[in-house]
DNA sequence: CTGCACGCCGATCTTGACCTCCACGGTGGA
DNA sequence: TCCACCGTGGAGGTCAAGATCGGCGTGCAG
């Protein structure tokens, strides 16, 4: 039992060369990268901080040196994803003013958010920390956030209440989330543009008969 | 700083009266009723066996002579929740051959099983554990399971290729699992037949279009 | 050449949570 | 009434992981 890592029968990320010194700014920029590669592949619980080091090539010091704690790291971490995934959506909606097309360019961002090289994604949609309410706040947050640009349309174009707009939003939203990380889990037997109009379609097939829909 | 347990804020469930003994048979029963409440409420990780057991009356060796570890009996929960929602959804799609029915039926039966006191969903749905296989690979199950019957409707009923029947399925299983769960959450501004009516008017408006619809 | 500042590392401390050991009290039989 | 028995309870061990302190090497100003 030396200094080994958790044997977690994973650690398929060999670290950094561990060299020489380096400016503080592009540190901390490497320490980000690195700590959400450990936070994705290993989760909030079972991700060390020494992981994080490791993987950066440095020792545990230097991440204190350049973050308070742990939860301060992920928060940040999660920040700039929640932020991202908010910002796209928010611009697919605004990309026209046909709602069918909304439908497809908010999935398509969906999906290619989902099938970044990253996987930041699932510091928002398989987050193991969502008893912390800093964490459960931003990542409610998203669905919320989504869902209310989305119900806006929704109740401008139907005229149905604004509970229900919400709540048929929180669907398609819901709808998304699951089918995308399901396609990304199931290998990608379906290319990622099909998977993302096949899903639309569903989407705007069951949005578009609501009452008042004067679109064409 | 005496022995008062994790002062959360939260400590809203009192021990019970710490009474007198009890058949093993009732005992266990017990155990594991509070211990769903406290995961529920808590999470796993911020749960703690000694919670637990206060939660029952009982001091902790009574708690690990019925369970081996914290794991397992968090494990026991999670297989019961995720067959009791497996099999209800199997029922429910079972229940009727008309495919408008059955898409009422199974979103029901969601909203029915988020909407249920225990909050066992919670452990499904919002598991702070994923990053452990045994049960992430459950966690999945419940999605993949019922996705996977409704596929075959799918299939059936529209000649569509398997992995586009079974991306739709998991689509629909998303929409249900989400928006029940932010209508939990919204505070019941919405009945619950309302909400579910609602969400399966909007699936099946979606599903129904599809190439070979021959259901009238 | 020498002193200094800076960034980095090995080794350590502490906390907290899971998991067991010695005393107590009620129960059935002689 | 006395005694053996068994389940309960509080106190403690162990260990992993987050968080930290004295030393080292390098490069530069004087």
């Amino acid at each position: 039992m030396t200094a080994g890592s958790t044997d977690t029968s994973f650690d398929g990320a060999q670290p950094r060369p561990r060299g020489g010194r380096m400016p503080r700014r592009e540190r901390r920029a490497q320490l980000l990268e690195s700590a959400l590669e450990v936070f994705v592949a290993q989760g909030y619980h079972a991700a060390a901080m020494d992981d994080i080091a490791d993987r950066a090539g440095v020792s545990k010091p230097v991440l204190y040196q350049h973050f308070p704690g742990k939860l301060d790291l992920y928060l940040a971490l999660l920040d700039t994803s929640c932020d991202l995934i908010i910002d796209n959506c928010r611009e697919a909606l605004a990309s026209t003013t046909d709602n069918k097309d909304r439908v497809t360019a908010t999935m398509k961002v969906f999906y290619s958010y989902v099938a970044s090289e990253e996987g930041a994604f699932r510091l928002v949609f398989e987050s193991d920390l969502t008893s912390e309410p800093d964490v459960r706040e931003r990542v409610d947050r998203v669905t919320t956030e989504c869902a209310s640009m989305i119900a806006d349309v929704i109740r401008t174009d139907t005229g149905l209440p604004d509970e229900a707009s919400e709540l048929l939003a929180v669907s398609l939203v819901g709808m998304a989330q699951v089918s995308a990380r399901f396609w990304l889990a199931g290998g990608g037997e379906i290319k990622q543009d099909d998977a993302a109009a096949l899903i639309a379609g569903l989407a705007w097939r069951g949005i578009r008969g609501y009452p008042m829909t004067d679109d064409h």
